[in-house]
DNA sequence: ATTAATCTTGACCATTCGGTCAGGTTTATT
DNA sequence: AATAAACCTGACCGAATGGTCAAGATTAAT
């Protein structure tokens, strides 16, 4: 079993280290020595399971990245616009509130025009959009919700849950 | 007449090349001798006219903060809600057309809990944010708009305005 | 018990950072 | 024309940064 349980340990602490240091001070302002002093290591030991920084500051992204992910899928759980809606709103919300630290992260790779992740960033995020989108279309078809723009419906949902999120 | 004329000259420059440079790397991504290359000027010439990076950065962020708050100001121009709240919106989407940049640097500096200029932020934001709660609450029970809460709309808005303005 | 693989770390390095300063040049004042 | 005030800047500084490395300690595989 537990091979290598070293590596996984430590992986997982320094991740969590550098999640705080890079909430709190930007990816320029976080250092690698306040990361080591939090995680509670040397900091040739950071640099002996990632490399570099900017490695270590993507594994976060990654790792912020799949939560977001899952919590935007669950606008397909229910039929009724506004069961999917207030689901969708829901759960992003209570992402935030009970991660500030990587929402706050995150939103500051946005804010930067997301310089490291923005092909994975675009390929994904406009994936997704692009079935919610298909999806609102419908609705309005249908008539069961009014006519309207959809790509703003969504941007002004992103825009008001994450800015709730950060203050 | 033109006494300073030099000093006018090449702090508006400096702080112009600041601007830039400040979006374009956060606070401490920037550094001065980027923001003197850009400037055209060696970077000792700075550090004349501002003693310190964190004092350069400051009076970007003065000069944001007074453009911000004339545009603010717009939304006592009017008495009818829906005008008053229009003007308001417009005029602060305007700004944050015209002057992407500056926005940026604004929006980083609040995500971070505008650790500079905190002070100077909650007693002016939370003075202005309290009359125009006030007007909104008029307007409640006069029946001239529907219930809500004050505080919230106007979140809403800034949330929304801000976040156009940003990407 | 031996060997191999993985993990640990203090000391070190080149580079870059914000900031200083002395000494020169230009502009304003008399 | 002479003096003073303001402006300019190349060279420099200590401190901090991300990253390296060699030599040892631990753990796993045989």
């Amino acid at each position: 079993m537990r091979k290598n349980q070293i590596r996984i340990n430590n992986e997982r602490r320094i991740l969590a280290a550098a999640v705080k240091i890079f909430a709190g001070y930007g990816y320029q302002g976080a250092t690698m020595r306040k990361i080591a002093e939090e995680a509670g290591l040397p900091k040739a030991n950071l640099h002996y399971y990632f490399q570099t920084k900017e490695q270590l500051y993507r594994q976060v992204l990654d790792g912020i990245f799949k939560d977001w992910l899952a919590a935007a899928n669950t606008f397909d759980e229910c039929e009724e616009p506004v069961e999917a809606l207030r689901g969708y709103i829901e759960t992003k919300m209570d992402l935030s509130r009970k991660r500030p630290l990587e929402s706050r992260i995150w939103a500051e790779e946005i804010l930067r025009g997301a310089p490291l992740i923005q092909d994975q960033l675009e390929q994904t995020l406009a994936a997704w959009l692009d079935t919610r989108v298909k999806r609102i279309t419908d609705w309005i078809n249908k008539g069961t919700i009014q006519t309207m723009n959809p790509r703003i419906l969504m941007y002004m949902i992103w825009a008001v849950t994450q800015h709730f999120a950060d203050f």
